[in-house]
DNA sequence: TACTGTAGAGAACGTTCGTTCTCCACGGAA
DNA sequence: TTCCGTGGAGAACGAACGTTCTCTACAGTA
């Protein structure tokens, strides 16, 4: 196995483990083994695990965004649809068995490390464009706006989903954005 | 110094710098220090760290839904204004010096530990009953939907003040909810 | 075959921290 | 005064864990 699939394998682990459980409940070595790799090979590939937790947390921002996209593009939706397709994906997400609230908010309040509260910054700066991106077409004059709107509503609803155990959030927070479209 | 006022002294230093610095980034050692107790009568009076986190936040529930039901009930206002009121002292809140996001959303997502996250639970269900309580003398028909859709609102402005450092999230929540009324 | 560099396994180290234990001082009761 | 219980200060303990070091095996090369 060379440097980069070693690599590979230790982000995928690192990405399964650490949304599930927490970053500070598991251990270094626990995401070494489950991904099969040697100690001396995670440190060449990441310095540190803070390190290793800002690359998870890169890795996951882009493939949560991907997700949401792609089910945003799925079918033929109007402008006003693409929004609201970003609550029933929510809905989904947190109705699955492996929702464990956001995983940048969780390790913002679990890491005190300013490299890792960067990474959730960037996430969420990306969240608030695509949000915007969408509002702008559904109602032009006031994307902007109505994008940072959208934003309260999709945090808010993946806090108390995560916290109540209440999936429905996804379904309220949808009628809101639908009465503000 | 008898166990009560040690009691009281411990809570005041643990929510001070748990919710300053963090609970892990805070060890027990500090608190007591800053409360100027013994770890003797420390361990009288909780029996763990993690009795001391759950006793600190809630003393913090307390706290914090007290001041928000006072700057409601200040001055003379409309239903629909006590609703709109929740969002000025949000915007209070994030525009303080002392603002490091919730307290509760943190600690659920620092702490492993059922415990806590029952308290947590707890704290969001009594936000929640009271903006139902707000909500339902605004607008009577709809209230418990308001209620459900007004706690959205003010989590995710929590965390957008808290992840983004953007204080205005309360003005945009207000806006929101002022066309929810 | 002899040599060299790299990789893997895991022991070892150092630190942090929650929790407990020890020792000593002191205050009140007999 | 003597005894006893309680409290304070902080040493000690034990576990967890991030990081580094050591030792051995082996693949590639001359």
């Amino acid at each position: 196995m060379d440097t980069e699939e070693a690599g590979a394998r230790l982000l995928a682990a690192a990405e399964r483990l650490f949304y599930e459980r927490g970053i500070q409940a598991v251990g270094i070595d626990e995401v070494r083994g489950a991904a099969g790799v040697s100690l001396k090979r995670l440190y060449q590939c990441f310095r540190s695990k803070e390190d290793l937790v800002a690359a998870y947390l890169r890795a996951r921002d882009e493939r949560w965004r991907a997700e949401l996209a792609a089910h945003v593009d799925e079918g033929r939706r109007t402008p006003r649809g693409r929004v609201l397709a970003v609550f029933d994906w929510l809905a989904e997400w947190f109705a699955g068995e492996d929702f464990h609230g956001c995983a940048f908010i969780n390790a913002h309040g679990e890491m005190n490390s300013s490299a890792v509260a960067e990474v959730v910054r960037e996430h969420k700066d990306a969240v608030l464009a695509y949000l915007r991106e969408l509002a702008e077409h559904a109602a032009p004059k006031r994307g902007r706006v109505l994008g940072d709107q959208l934003l309260l509503l999709v945090d808010g609803a993946i806090v108390v989903a995560g916290v109540q155990r209440d999936p429905d959030a996804a379904k309220r927070a949808k009628q809101v954005a639908a009465g503000l479209l």
